[in-house]
Order: structure tokens, then C-alpha cells, then sequence
DNA sequence: CGCATTTTTGATATAGGTCAAGAGGCGTGG
DNA sequence: CCACGCCTCTTGACCTATATCAAAAATGCG
């Protein structure tokens, strides 16, 4: 494992939510052009490589992030020193809501592949969710969302043979229009799915050998995702 | 598997949230005799048996519940019909918050144990807490909670070997005091854990053999909570 | 007391873990 | 530009934990 230090954010700009290409599904999407004036701190963007740290846990933050665009995982560790990843975040998703009640983070932020980031200083959406009920029901939506994906975490990613989850994963990484699919290390998949480097593996190559997926470059496949839905 | 039919809440009574014992951990502890007189509606108690449904998945809601006794278990099921269980709720804590931002709940809601809850019109809680920072923050906790619950639930008892998970249940549901554990039948226990009920059975009687947990009556056990971490 | 359900126990099968070796990429430095 | 070395990935052989199938024992209920 490379050692990776944490990027000292290189904040370029301001975001300008107003006419951003992801603001229907944005936190701030309800948000007008009043509220943005209300906002005492610029919304600032950036872009991270893969194995840049965004945060650890434990680390005091001021700071809420949405996803533009690449892939974050957020990792815990578990008392034997391996690590589980527990979410994986994606274009539009936010991470680091912990931070509306607690005052540090509760994961390590690292990325998977060159991701842009916007930034929301927390204290604004506290300050603003308070008396904005478009803002607080987006709030409440986004923490609902996140609950029910962890669930679905849980039943689809956790439970019941590699095969079948290994094939969800896939399902989830597919881009719905190409049925591409950009992966990533084979630990990282164990660490998702719960099982060894070696089980991924192997799991990966039957699903080649069976035609399932198609390798088009490094870690980028095509998908037969019919097929895979249809594993038990 | 005996077919339970949903009770018509036997809700009698109003709860007194402002002498509740259960205050200072509740969902409304911050709220003060102000915030009460500004209630619509009164605050209703009521009492389950083992096997009472509270309410299904998809079904339409108007309400937040807080344990104040006994154990519910929130179900999923799995595309091949199975049921995973995916949260247990305990003393002081709130189910149902999918309201906030859904119309209607996402598990099935089944007592474990005789259980006594109260209920919160989720408008009145969507009210308030729009311009109550106490509450507002209240929620916020609320959900970073059950989050960072769903997380544990994933990294403890969904990971690892049968014995270590288990053990994790066990210590989850003994009571710190007494080291006394009430449990429930295998099945359910299996549908926590991602195990067969034999395996459940098995690891069981091991641990009943080995001396870590006894029986002090049906379902009721002693556990030696010590030796129960020390499980790798 | 007797039947139905749940729990326990046993025998066997198998998926996935473990340990180990080889193959393939990729960056670095000569 | 090539060669070496370091990773990561793949593959193989073996082993163990848990699932599966089946039957007996225990428990609870009418």
C-alpha cells in the first residue's frame, strides 16, 4: 500500500450552485437566488486523485462535500486492523453529514478515481436548514437516503454467496447507458463484499471466462448486466 | 411461522413527555412546557406483545415511534423471499423516520418482546422542528445515530466468523448491570447475524458448553461478557 | 396428554479461506 | 529504450467453517 498524505485541498474557485449541471439533485437544489446570497462562505471545488485522503476519522471538520463526478470510499477499520469499506460515494451523493452532530469525521475519505468535489461549510447549512424548510426536508432526504442505502449495503453487498455479490456490485458500478464499468483494486472489492482478494479474484476471471463482463482497458469492463441479474 | 395481523393500536391515554423517565435520552428531552402547549395533538402510549406487527413495509404513516421497553425488530426481505433483519430497536430509541422524508415506512415493524412505545405525529416533529433549534438538532442526532448504528451493524455483526458475531449480539443485548441477556428464537437470531438457524443452534449450545453464557430460564442467560469479547 | 413447532444434533457437501507460487504491469534508473 | 524490481493480480492445492439435508429431542399449546 502506497502511503498517501492528506491533499491540502487546493480550493480553487467558487462553486456557482445556481448553475450547476447537478443542481437538480444537488443539497442546494431548492435552494434560490436569495438563500445564496444569504451564504457568508464562497462554496469552493475541487479535484482529488486516486488515494488522495480527503479526511481521516476523528479529524475536526468544517466542512460538508457533494461528489461531482469519480468515486470516494469511506473506510472503517475494524478491531483486527482490516478495513471495511462502508459506503461508496458517487457523483451527487454527499459525505460528511456526521458533522450536523458531531464534531469530527466517523470514516477515512479516500478516492477510487480522479473526483471533483464542491465544499459546504456546515455551519450554513445548520444556519440556513433552521428557518429553509426546502433546505431541511433536502437535509432529511439526503440523511433517509443514506440510511437506506446502507441498508441495501447490508442485504445486497453482505448477504449470501460472492457470486451473487460480486454481480450487485458490478450492477451498481455500471453506467446504465453504455453498460460500462470502471473497477478497482481487488482488495478494495474484498473490503466491499467481505471477502478475500483471492475470492475477488477468482470471482472476477469466472465472470470473464463466462462471458458475463468483457474486458475494454485496465479495471474497465463491459457489462452483461441481464446476465447478472439473473445470477442466484 | 404463525401469521400475525397487524393490531389496531390499543393507543390509550396521553403521554406525559415532560415527566417521562425516559426524558433525558428521548427525542423531545430539549423541549420545554412551551414547546408542548404548541402540540396539535396529544402524545399517545401503547403496548405490544411478542409477534404484534406495528406496521408493514409501503404502508401509508403519520408516525414516529420511541421505545420506552422491549426490543422491535425491523425487517427486509430479500429478492429470494428470505428476511434479513436489519435493525433492532431498544429502550429510548425512534423508528419510523423514514416519515420525514417518504410517505410511507420501509420495514416491517415486529415486537421481539412485550414492548411498550410512544407515538409522535411526524407533522408536528416536521413542524417544530423547522424552527426549534433543540429539536432540530435532536434529529440530526437522531440520524447520525441510526447511521452510525447501521455502520456497526455491518462491521460487528455482519462480518467474520459465526462465533465472533454472535458474541457481538449477545454482548449487544445483555444488559450492563446484571450480565443477564434475554434472546429469541433462532430463526430471528439467523436473520441477524446472516447465518442458518443451525449454525445459530450450534454456536449457541457451544457457548452454553464452553460456560460463556447460562441459562437462567427460557431464553434468559447469564453471560460472561468478558470471556465474550475475547472471541476473535 | 398428544400434536405441532422449534431446537438440537448428526452426517455430508461445498463455498470460500489460507498458503504458496507464478504471471503480468508499471515505474525507475541505468 | 531496455532491464530490473516491486506490486498487484491470477491460479493452484488444500483445509476449514458453514450450509444442507435429515432425524431425534425438547418445548409449548390446545
Amino acid at each position: 500500500m502506497p502511503i498517501s498524505i492528506p491533499v491540502d485541498h487546493a480550493w480553487r474557485g467558487k462553486g456557482n450552485c445556481l448553475n450547476c449541471s447537478l443542481r437538480s439533485q444537488a443539497l442546494f437544489s431548492g435552494l434560490i437566488e436569495e438563500d445564496f446570497k444569504q451564504l457568508h462562505q464562497p462554496i469552493d471545488q475541487m479535484v482529488m486523485q486516486p488515494g488522495d485522503v480527503l479526511y481521516r476519522k476523528n479529524d475536526t471538520g468544517r466542512f460538508l462535500f457533494t461528489v461531482r463526478s469519480g468515486l470516494i470510499k469511506l473506510v472503517k477499520y475494524l478491531p483486527d486492523g482490516r478495513q471495511r469499506i462502508v459506503r461508496l460515494v458517487c457523483s451527487a451523493e454527499v459525505m460528511g453529514m456526521e458533522l450536523l452532530a458531531e464534531e469530527s469525521y466517523r470514516h477515512e475519505a479516500i478516492a477510487l478515481q480522479q473526483t471533483e468535489l464542491c465544499r459546504y461549510p456546515v455551519d450554513e447549512i445548520d444556519r440556513l436548514s433552521l428557518h429553509n424548510p426546502v433546505l431541511h426536508r433536502a437535509l432529511m432526504e439526503e440523511w433517509e437516503k443514506m440510511l437506506s442505502e446502507a441498508e441495501a449495503w447490508l442485504t445486497q453487498l453482505s448477504t449470501g454467496p460472492a457470486k451473487r455479490r460480486m454481480a450487485s456490485l458490478l450492477l451498481r458500478l455500471t453506467d446504465g447507458i453504455t453498460s460500462e464499468c470502471y473497477l478497482f483494486s481487488r482488495e478494495d472489492i474484498g473490503s466491499i463484499l467481505s471477502i478475500t482478494t483471492e475470492t475477488a479474484s477468482r470471482t472476477i476471471s469466472e465472470f470473464k471466462r463466462q462471458g458475463l463482463i468483457k474486458a475494454l482497458g485496465h479495471n474497465h469492463y463491459y457489462v452483461d448486466t441481464v446476465a447478472l441479474k439473473a445470477i442466484p
